[in-house]
RNA sequence: GCGCCCAUAGUUCAAUGGAUAGAACACCAGCCUUCUAAGCUGGUUAUGUAGGUUCGAUUCCUACUGGGCGUACCA
């Protein structure tokens, strides 16, 4: 598709001696299909010739004429372009063939890595529903970046380090039990308890940073229970992200950096960057309107800001990324710039290319999640729940247990992850059981039914398809629709890709399987006398099929054969 | 106080500064002896307020209102 829109500024361009770049940026896909597939407005160049804007579109209309291109009209102030649709059938079902699942990939990344740091649960700490959309956001870009070529390193920057390790430490050496096994469930009270405690008797808090800067100092009765809360949380963990089907290149957290944040420390010192005030060291960014970035607590002891800081360069010795994304919500949005702009005065270019991927926050009904308070909703949970749902719908379809068990994990998770996906990540949330574990309209079951539908039309059929097939004959309103969308898949991907925003995919896989299903409804397949008519159509059921299963396979989305 | 983000239909969300602001859910009415009804078809309802920039603003700028988040030793 994006050939048809070159060749359209190409003509333009040589018609009207204005720049091939600015003619293609200022041609856009009308919103309403009877104005063609492309179009021109005039209204700027209609200012630059000082002459009004339909008299340009006519007159550059008038003579124009481009391959591939159908008709040319000028209608009002706008220039449409309406492309061959026979030759459209012919080039974007070929290429898709072709491609297969590679269809809509690329190798603009090769030889670049791009460093992407997600989901990033906290130890001890209730893995909720609040990390769905980092986890699945940072999932999906990771798949869509290696699409385009690009290596990939998925980080989970593990929250194992800081203060609130000296609370729990405090908490379990007073209220604790040495012989009991604990879940991350059990921790999580401790630490709730402790704070309950610590509003009445505010020497704790002194007691849980003297406890975090001695675990700092490795001392060892500190260091195996802190290795203790770690294991079993990670345990559970995983085993969330094994039901998610997630893997990750690095499990290095902030933990992994506590030997290294000596180094910027000197690094900032050698820079003249640190000054000493209140008692703690900070890098001043008055300047910038910004707070200070403080490096060193009064006491010593490292700060978050400092152990990311350390990860920036141990990452780009590591790696030396093109970039790294980090996947967080916008409530750290203050902390990212702060030590962004902290490398940036250092004198490294590169400070450019790290990205905070910032979303919105997720809340419950009942208001903000708060871990000490109780107001959580567990992420596993609500997986389960959806594989419950699934389960329940699947019951009367004559499958085998196996076989049920397994299709209700592949939807019932994908819904969960779709519905986290789907909308702009940008945008706050409320969690709503009975939004996430809606099956129907803009949900990934809509997306799975439509491909299995295809699946089981194609198998029908039973049909090689071969290479003489005439496919002029797709001229059907709702097969055209459907092809104009599969020639947008690669632009989707790209787009995606340079906004950070895997819904645009979502969006996409949707939309492609509404189209479809027009189609299935107005168009049979297998009742079909006219065979080259069924040829064309099962091909384009092929093609549809591909990219609907490789836009839910970039999401994380796993797709059912049958359901 | 200051900074950042958000405000679109009853609800949840779309819309690179462009033509008639799109969906889904919910609600109502239809469609299975013909390709899987987790589907299809039809119907009702919306840009917080006041200005500005522009040929053109949901989109950019200013103020206001209402929400969220952050704001020096939490992460």
């Amino acid at each position: 598709m994006e050939t048809f829109k070159n060749k359209i500024a190409e003509s333009l361009a040589k018609k009207t001696n204005i720049d091939f770049n600015i003619l293609s940026e200022v041609i856009e896909v009308p919103t309403n299909e009877e104005f063609g597939d492309f179009s021109f407005p005039c209204f700027q160049l209609s200012k630059i010739l000082k002459i009004a804007p339909t008299i340009v579109a006519k007159s550059i209309a008038e003579d124009l004429e481009i391959k591939g291109i159908e008709k040319i009209e000028a209608i009002g102030p706008y220039i449409n372009f309406f492309i061959d649709k026979k030759n459209l059938a012919n080039v974007v079902i070929k290429n898709i063939l072709k491609k297969g699942d590679k269809y809509g990939s690329s190798l603009v990344g090769i030889g670049k890595t791009v460093v992407i740091d997600f989901s990033s649960v906290n130890i001890a700490k209730p893995f909720h529903i609040g990390h769905l959309k980092s986890t699945a956001i940072g999932n999906s870009l990771y798949k869509i970046y290696s699409f385009l070529g690009y290596q990939c390193v998925g980080v989970n920057h593990v929250g194992d380090w800081g203060t609130q390790f000296g609370k729990l430490i405090v908490a379990f050496k007073k209220w604790g039990d040495d012989k009991k096994k604990y879940s991350v469930k059990d921790l999580v009270s401790l630490y709730v308890k402790f704070h309950k405690e610590a509003e009445k008797d505010e020497g704790l808090n002194e007691e849980a940073r003297g406890v975090f800067k001695k675990l700092e100092a490795n001392e060892i009765e500190y260091v195996s229970l802190w290795r203790m809360f770690r294991e079993l949380s990670l345990k559970e963990f995983k085993r969330v992200y094994k039901l998610l089907n997630i893997k990750f290149d690095s499990w290095n957290g902030e933990s992994f950096y506590n030997d290294k944040v000596g180094d910027v420390v000197a690094m900032l010192e050698e820079k003249k960057m640190l000054e000493k005030s209140r008692g703690a060291y900070i890098v001043d960014l008055e300047k910038f309107n910004m707070p200070p970035c403080i490096v060193k607590r009064s006491d010593g002891a490292s700060l978050y800001a400092t152990r990311d800081l350390a990860a920036i360069f141990y990452r780009k010795k590591e790696y030396n990324f093109y970039k790294t994304l980090y996947v967080v919500g916008n409530a750290q949005q203050l902390h990212f710039k702060q030590i962004f702009k902290v490398v940036e005065l250092m004198g490294f270019g590169w400070a450019d290319d790290l990205i905070h991927v910032d979303f919105g926050t997720v809340s419950l009904q009942e208001g903000a999640m708060s871990t000490r308070k109780g107001i959580v909703v567990y992420l596993e949970d609500v997986l389960n729940e959806s594989i419950i749902k699934v389960n329940e719908i699947l019951k009367n379809k004559g499958l085998t247990s196996t076989e049920q068990n397994s299709l209700a994990k592949k939807i019932g998770i994908g819904a969960v992850i779709f519905s986290a996906l789907f909308v702009g990540r940008q945008s706050d949330s409320t969690f709503l059981w009975e939004k996430v574990l809606n099956f129907e309209g803009d949900s990934s079951p809509y997306a799975q039914y439509t491909y299995v539908r295809i699946r089981s039309l194609i198998k029908k059929v039973n049909k090689n398809i071969n290479n003489n097939i005439n496919y002029s004959l797709l001229c059907h309103e709702n097969e055209l629709s459907l092809l104009k969308l599969l020639s947008e898949f690669p632009n989707v991907i790209t787009e995606a890709a340079s906004r950070y925003e895997p819904s645009v995919v979502a969006r996409y896989v949707i939309e492609l399987a509404k189209y479809f299903n027009k189609f299935y409804h107005n168009c049979p397949v297998i009742n079909l006398e006219n065979e080259d008519l069924q040829n064309a159509r099962v091909s384009l059921c092929v093609a549809t099929s591909i990219v609907i299963k490789s836009g839910l396979n970039l999401l994380g989305v796993d797709c059912p054969e049958k359901m």
